[in-house]
RNA sequence: GGGCGGAUAGCCAAGCGGUCAACGGCGGCAGACUGUAAAUCUGCUCUCUCUGAGUUCGGGGGUUCGAAUCCCUCUCCGCCCA
């Protein structure tokens, strides 16, 4: 079982603090708690955050108790990583919504019935002045602000709130009211993690190990996954959709895709890579979408992709909109369809010559269109379609 | 508490009385090219009943024939002094 431990310290993992010490305690075989931390500030998990819980399967799988911490109360204020607001603070009802969401998604790699799920609220909102002060204590404002955000924002003059050196703070305490052996996290959560190290030694707990997992680039391929931008696949999407967005991925990021995302040796994955690129893709699409769906609406994701995108055929699924018999001039139409968001990005569509009509490019914006028994598949772009029928 | 500076479209950022729907960059979309991409080239990127019109430059009020640009005030932010 030894190449299943180096396998756990190795793969995604960028750094391990310290990888010596916790390889000791996994060779000795002791039953580890591990910690990974979720704010149910939204409702979806993406790919991004599939990399940690991966690996936290990959824990469990060896019999180590794993630990779902949900930042039930850090999730109102709000990490200060990568933002420059505070985040509106959330009812109680939409945290409990949105933890349901998110167990029920990382079921899709984790094991529930062996997940330890806690809230942190439960203890975090008991804590008296005394305790807050204690906990304060364990840190200096010079060790504060060398975290790189607040360098970053220090320099650009932009504000920090009081209220966020208290975010590391929680978090740390978190690991202390779970007693966490083992915590996992971004890269970007580093600083949050040392923390945790920081504060259960100033409890008088052996301090966590902290392993740092690779960080997901979205489907554009620079910055990483996330909602706001726009450039995620969520776990949640139908298997089409999740097909299709790892295909646009840029091929350069086809390898770390493979690694975090399937369970492909780094041996069959270099195989694959010197092979044609597009047959690697579409092999890292057909993974990732049985892992979220299963094998037979993978493959039939892929015989779509091949036939709309390869052979320019349609996708068996187009929306129908029903319409009376006659002509309509070609704007009419395309606003109708409703696949452009406004009317005059409509009549810009049409100007681009983005708008077919049965594979046929018009591009007057009054050509007349008619709607007869025989149905027309309007085409906006590469990927919008809606069939007009006649009622 | 005092002084100074700032708030411009999804983001960054120019503009500082008319020619401003507002330079430029990023991002996004479309077309060409492809392997589905990337890169590259081209066009577009507030809305509408679209060769014209309407609504935008933190909020409100004012000056002016005319304001993103000047004045007053409010809100928010940063810096410096206490």
């Amino acid at each position: 079982m030894n190449d299943k431990i180096e396998q756990l310290l190795i793969r995604g993992v960028v750094e391990i603090n310290i990888k010596a010490d916790l390889e000791k305690k996994l060779r000795f075989g002791k039953k580890l708690r591990i910690k990974l931390g979720i704010d149910p500030t939204g409702s979806d998990l993406h790919l991004g955050h599939l990399v940690a819980l991966r690996k936290l399967a990959e824990f469990q799988k060896l019999g180590h108790q794993v630990v779902l911490l949900f930042g039930t109360f850090t999730g109102k204020i709000g990490d200060p990583t990568g933002k420059d607001k505070m985040r509106q603070p959330l009812t109680d009802a939409e945290i409990n919504k949105n933890m349901q969401s998110y167990l029920e998604q990382a079921g899709k790699v984790l094991d529930i019935s062996k997940t330890e799920v806690v809230k942190n609220g439960d203890w975090l909102a008991k804590m008296n002045f005394e305790d807050i002060l204690k906990l304060a204590g364990s840190f200096t404002v010079s060790q504060m602000i060398q975290r790189d955000m607040f360098q970053e924002r220090l320099k650009n003059n932009r504000d920090i709130n009081m209220v966020e050196f208290f975010y590391p703070l929680m978090q740390g305490y978190d690991s202390v009211a779970i007693k966490a052996d083992v915590e996992l996290g971004g890269t970007d959560q580093l600083f949050n993690l040392m923390a945790g190290r920081k504060i259960q030694e100033a409890y008088g707990m052996t301090p966590q190990n902290i392993m740092t997992m690779s960080i997901l680039e979205g489907t554009s391929g620079v910055e990483k996954m996330s909602k706001s931008l726009d450039n995620y696949i969520g776990v949640m999407e139908s298997s089409k959709q999740i097909f299709g967005k790892t295909m646009s991925i840029p091929d350069h990021l086809m390898s770390k895709y493979f690694e975090l995302l399937t369970d492909l040796s780094r041996h069959d994955i270099d195989q694959l890579l010197a092979g044609h690129p597009r047959d690697a893709k579409l092999q890292l699409a057909e993974e990732i979408t049985t892992m979220l769906h299963d094998e037979k609406a993978a493959h039939k994701a892929r015989e779509e992709f091949l036939n709309v995108f390869a052979q320019g055929g349609l996708p068996s699924d187009i929306a129908e909109m029903k319409l009376a018999q006659g002509e309509y001039p070609l704007l009419d139409l395309v606003i109708k369809s409703e696949l452009c968001v406004s009317n005059s990005e409509a009549r810009r569509k049409i100007g681009e010559g983005a708008v077919k009509i049965d594979d046929i490019k018009y591009n007057q914006l009054d050509e007349p269109i008619l709607i007869n028994d025989d149905p027309k598949v309007l085409q906006v772009g590469k990927r919008k379609f809606v069939k007009f029928v006649a009622e």
